[in-house]
DNA sequence: AAGGCCATGTAACAAGTTACATGATTAA
DNA sequence: TTAATCATGTAACTTGTTACATGGCCTT
């Protein structure tokens, strides 16, 4: 048996709570996961097959709108308890505007400026909508963890979003 | 003519310093942008067979050991000056770690913090690294940005990683 | 009852990862 | 001069993205 993949195992984490279309998955995933693990409806229908394949989940009554909910089954829960007590590997980050600015030399710094200003308002949006999600309460620990991160994490950003003036203040740009 | 992807985008970047063989360029990525662009030595041949056939880069004098070296073309350059002045999407993150604690009912706070801390050398390791390179001077001011970056988003997970005792403090594992 | 929207899923393609192959150098 | 290591690249597989198809549901 293969290791299962994260999205795999987020799959099964949500099927415990009872039985889900792909449909369901993915925007449960969205809603919970997507600021930190990104899945898409594809993904999620290729992992429910093969998840199938292995006997992990199962289908239940098909329904309207050729909506295929599917359930965990006994298996399916053991895989995921072995998933999750398996230490997590280091995360990833692509940051496209940090590649930008390090290749900032053929803009120059006022270019550079007004692009990386254009990226706050979505930080500033997703840090207001965490702060609300800890002062509206009703999340259980492991979600105010996992908000709390989103809330350091933006105000890094934004931090550095401050500083980037002074810092590529001086430069000129080096290619026409 | 299909829009450059960010990877090919870096490669011809990196090539306008001058030839340089896939190994080389894999090389490059991997300490200028690979803190928040990471490539494999795959993608780098793969992209640059592409970027051949599109005329965007073309190869140099084979050298020992299978070296095959590349370069840049006009067309190469106008592409990649395009690219650059295009506005940068936002940046994506997957921490596995964040899934974990999302899912974290089934663990219990204790291994939880055990597994966050585990991680905790590797960012004050980096964090140490990035704050060398800003001491040590010798950077421009597009590095220095980069870098700055790194350090506030160093911080930031520091800072996360010291909060979380208290905020799952109070949880009981639910399953298991 | 017609038109538009939404839920649901599939298929094709692009990007990313892992494992392998091979011939030059270097060190013992 | 053999073994170990390193530079270089290829191939196979997995994951991620984009575009498309279809039919039920709701609104007018």
């Amino acid at each position: 048996m293969t290791e299962l993949n994260p999205t795999a195992a987020a799959i099964l984490g949500f099927l415990d709570a009872g039985e889900l279309s792909g449909y369901d998955l993915a925007q449960t995933a969205a809603e919970v996961i997507g600021d930190f693990w990104h899945v898409t409806r594809s993904q999620v229908y290729r992992e429910l097959a093969q998840l199938a394949a292995r006997g992990l989940v199962e289908p239940g009554q098909p329904a309207a709108r050729a909506r295929q909910p599917y359930r965990l089954t006994e298996a399916g829960r053991a895989e995921f308890a072995k998933w999750i007590a398996t230490p997590p590997p280091a995360e990833q980050i692509r940051y496209p505007l940090l590649l930008t600015i390090a290749f900032g030399d053929w803009l120059g710094p006022d270019r550079l400026l007004d692009m990386a200003a254009a990226h706050r308002p979505d930080h500033e949006r997703r840090l207001a909508t965490y702060r609300s999600y800890l002062a509206d309460g009703g999340l259980d620990e492991y979600q105010r963890a996992t908000v709390t991160f989103g809330i350091a994490y933006e105000e890094a950003v934004l931090t550095w979003l401050d500083q980037l003036p002074a810092i590529l203040g001086g430069a000129r740009s080096g290619h026409g």
